[in-house]
DNA sequence: TGCCAAACGGAGAGCGTCTCCGTATAGTTC
DNA sequence: GAACTATACGGAGACGCTCTCCGTTTGGCA
């Protein structure tokens, strides 16, 4: 047996299914893995097989997510408009894609720095999407920024935004602050 | 008598005072309420007739932050410099206050719009030092700047210097690209 | 000294993540 | 299609957490 067994790979696609529905609904501490196993129709023993934690399940649940970070890198350096623009753009893409998936950016934005935390794929998009951002506005950022520094900032405002349940003219308001700080000499 | 009763108090000062050290070493998850109970040499039951939840005792156990937090303010306003020099130091001094206490950033930044938290007598002296700092300061800052902004924006980079273990330049120049953003035209 | 409200201790309820292991089955082999 | 085995399944339950309930003890006053 080569692959893996026909029921094993459908049962995984419920779960995560179910589990992303769940997740987005009630967040990641609102949802508890007997609930997901139940709602997917499977014992708990399944459950943890496919996933071994429920942060690993999360990080599955979360897979699209980092596509849309590299378009939203993409869409907002190919704005015309100052560096400060751009940064202003991207930074609320980045918080908008994480909105609606509460707890999601506290934990993305303090697996920064960890290298086994099951979210370092996610880190690694998102670092390198900064990085992205430095490459092409360098000489219009306050020099000796880092990606990491960026990422954290941002991620820091997203996951303050995501706990209070800010409203977007706060949130704005708060990145403009960033942008701002970013981009002075 | 009167108040409290002995037996009462002397077992309240005792708990505050060995959760203040177990929490300053291991932080607020890493620290269970019966370890906290055992420590102390009190059952259960006790412990949680003086303080409902855990979050009530941490509460107790920073009680002399606040007073700490009003110094820091005064000292950083007193100084000769320039408007961000100002907020760098007071930011900075932020930070270093929560140090060592694991955990407690968050909670208290998450804890800023919500009239309901344990920590409310925190964040009210936590947003009334930095109104303080936009009466003083003014002219010098982001016009409509608040109280609130300021605070979600230093709490939030607290939160992430804390839960990553960052070092002081770290969190120096974080404060920095912050402290630019609210003085910028 | 006796009384009783106040405070105490700790068993255990309830909920969470995660493990263990006996059972069922998909897929291969003849 | 029947037998076989590696793989996957289900769910009881271990363990740890916050917090509650209630029978027992005790401080302080008459």
């Amino acid at each position: 047996m080569w692959s893996v067994r026909a029921d094993a790979r459908r049962n995984r696609d419920r779960i995560v299914e179910i589990a992303r529905a769940l997740f987005k609904d009630k967040g990641f501490t609102g949802v508890s893995m007997d609930e997901v196993a139940k709602a997917a129709g499977v014992g708990a023993g399944t459950l943890y097989r496919h996933f071994p934690t429920k942060e690993a399940l999360y990080d599955a649940v979360l897979e699209a997510w980092t596509d849309k970070v590299k378009a939203a890198v993409d869409r907002a350096l190919g704005l015309d408009g100052s560096a400060r623009e751009k940064l202003v753009s991207w930074f609320g893409d980045y918080v908008d894609l994480l909105n609606g998936h509460k707890g999601a950016a506290a934990r993305i934005t303090l697996a920064l720095g960890d290298p086994d935390s099951p979210f370092v794929a996610k880190c690694t998009r998102y670092l390198g999407a900064n990085q992205r951002v430095i490459d092409e506005l360098g000489p219009a950022l306050r020099p000796g920024v880092s990606a990491m520094e960026i990422s954290r900032l941002v991620g820091a405002v997203a996951a303050v935004a995501d706990a209070s349940a800010l409203g977007p003219d706060e949130v704005a308001s708060m990145l403009g602050v960033v942008a701002d700080g970013l981009v002075a000499a």
